[in-house]
DNA sequence: TCTGGGGTCCTAGGACCC
DNA sequence: TCTGGGGTCCTAGGACCC
């Protein structure tokens, strides 16, 4: 049987390389992206990082980004999204199967591929050339090495041109001999802890340890990891992204909130937004939860937090029906007397339409109610988000997300396309 | 004043059934 | 004199990912 062989291309910060593709003026400035709410900083070019940590909130060290000359970006998420498209489409085109992962990263099937590293560095020169994006690549028998690979590959950029392939037996033990073992994918804070307490310090050393072991005293998960970088693959590709099991919206809200007709507003607009990605995947939901908390991180405020979850009378993806049952919920659990700060919607309980049976004289959603969705989704596609709307989603909120500090829309919104002259 | 949002998988423990 | 054991399903919570 042929040895598999897995890529895993990442793109370097990526969106901070977003914000620099429509304004190369900013390709010497030091910038970073904030979270929703210009919350906390969740993405840095490589010139910010000695200025910021990843995750510090924006409010205390603003002034510190100012000195250093660091400008900051709203997250822009529209933007975002439709780079990443692009990106994997030209991925795409140049693999032969391909694993989109996550937004910035996709693992590709090299299995049977001589020249891996020119293929790499194929990869990364046309993904630059076409989207304006940097990358970095892989190559390793796991999905796992893959990951450490391609870290290698950023740790050691000059020396590697952003391709690093541990195929080779000597050139994977010598990676994970350097690689401290929270770099494994996988191994997370906690774990960290248990395996630095265990003399498990390194890559190398999980490798060695005990597989079985690890399975008894913490999980199948870190065992399979161990497997993993012992070049035994455990973990497939994964082409068709599966239907999710449950869907979430949630968002603090640009303010705090006391009354509850905004929260009835919120509640709403969330309620709708996860309907549009529970047809986006053609599922039913069955249960819906509702929750409110306020803020959180605060000594000084007063904590609250409730949640309820409401079952529909029939598995649905009607909009309305499911505003109504998320907008029933909000009443029974809200209470006057807190200063709000989010709210969130989850569907629970999804199935595929048609794939499950239900007794003969169970309810099922009406006919009517598919059709007049699927034509509120297509309006909604052609002209754009909101287009067509529930009467209790406002277009401008006053709790709506903060985002003082937000690049244009230049690739989806018609009025905001980059334009030639303006530079 | 101010700290993201959206997921997955695994495990333990309780309820329930026969 | 005497109170089983095995199996499944569900839920909550933890850990991890980007």
């Amino acid at each position: 049987m042929v040895e598999q062989v897995f890529a895993l291309i990442d793109c370097n910060s990526f969106y901070a390389s977003c914000e620099r593709v429509f304004r190369p003026d900013l390709n010497r400035v030091p910038i970073v992206v904030l979270s929703n709410n210009d919350g906390c900083v969740i993405a840095r070019s490589a010139d910010a990082k000695p200025f910021v940590k990843m995750g510090e909130p924006y409010h205390q060290i603003k002034g510190a980004l100012q000195r250093n000359g660091v400008l900051a970006f709203s997250s822009n998420y529209a933007l975002y999204g439709d780079i990443s498209e692009r990106v994997m489409t030209v991925i795409e085109s140049l693999v032969p199967a391909l694993e989109v992962y996550s937004i910035d990263e996709a693992f590709a099937d090299l299995t049977g591929i001589d020249q891996r590293e020119k293929l790499g560095r194929e990869i990364r020169a046309q993904v630059l050339k076409l989207t304006g994006i940097p990358t970095g690549v892989g190559i390793a028998q796991t999905k796992t090495l893959a990951k450490l690979a391609n870290a290698g590959a950023k740790r050691w950029q000059k020396q590697n041109g952003g391709v690093l392939d541990i195929c080779d037996p000597q050139r994977r033990d010598k990676l994970l001999k350097v690689m401290p073992v929270d770099e494994v994918w996988g191994v997370g804070r906690r774990m960290n802890e248990h395996l630095t307490a265990m003399g498990i310090k390194t890559a190398w050393d999980l490798a060695q340890a005990d597989a079985w072991l690890l399975r008894k005293q913490f999980s199948v998960v870190i065992e399979k990891t161990a497997r993993e970088l012992r070049g035994t693959p455990c973990l497939a590709l994964e082409e068709a992204a599966p239907a999710k099991q449950e869907i979430c919206s949630s968002r603090a809200f640009g303010q705090r909130l006391y009354e509850i007709e905004p929260i009835r507003e919120a509640v709403a607009t969330y309620a709708a937004r996860a309907c549009e990605k529970l047809r986006a995947q053609g599922s039913l939901c069955k249960r819906i939860r509702v929750a409110i908390r306020t803020g959180m991180f605060n000594p000084e405020e007063a904590k609250f937090a409730r949640g309820i979850v409401c079952e529909l009378p029939y598995p649905s993806d009607d909009t309305r029906l499911i505003v109504r049952a998320a907008l029933q919920g909000l009443d029974a659990i809200f209470r006057a007397g807190h200063a709000y700060a989010k709210a969130e919607i989850m569907l629970l309980d999804l199935r595929q339409r048609g794939e499950f049976t239900d007794d003969l004289f169970a309810e099922v959603q009406p006919v009517a109610a598919a059709k007049v969705m699927s034509v509120l989704d297509e309006i909604n596609g052609r002209w754009g988000r909101g287009t067509l709307r529930p009467a209790r989603v406002p277009i401008a909120p006053g709790w709506g997300m903060k985002r003082e500090l937000k690049s244009p829309s230049y690739t989806t919104r018609w009025d905001q396309l980059w334009c030639a002259s303006c530079r």
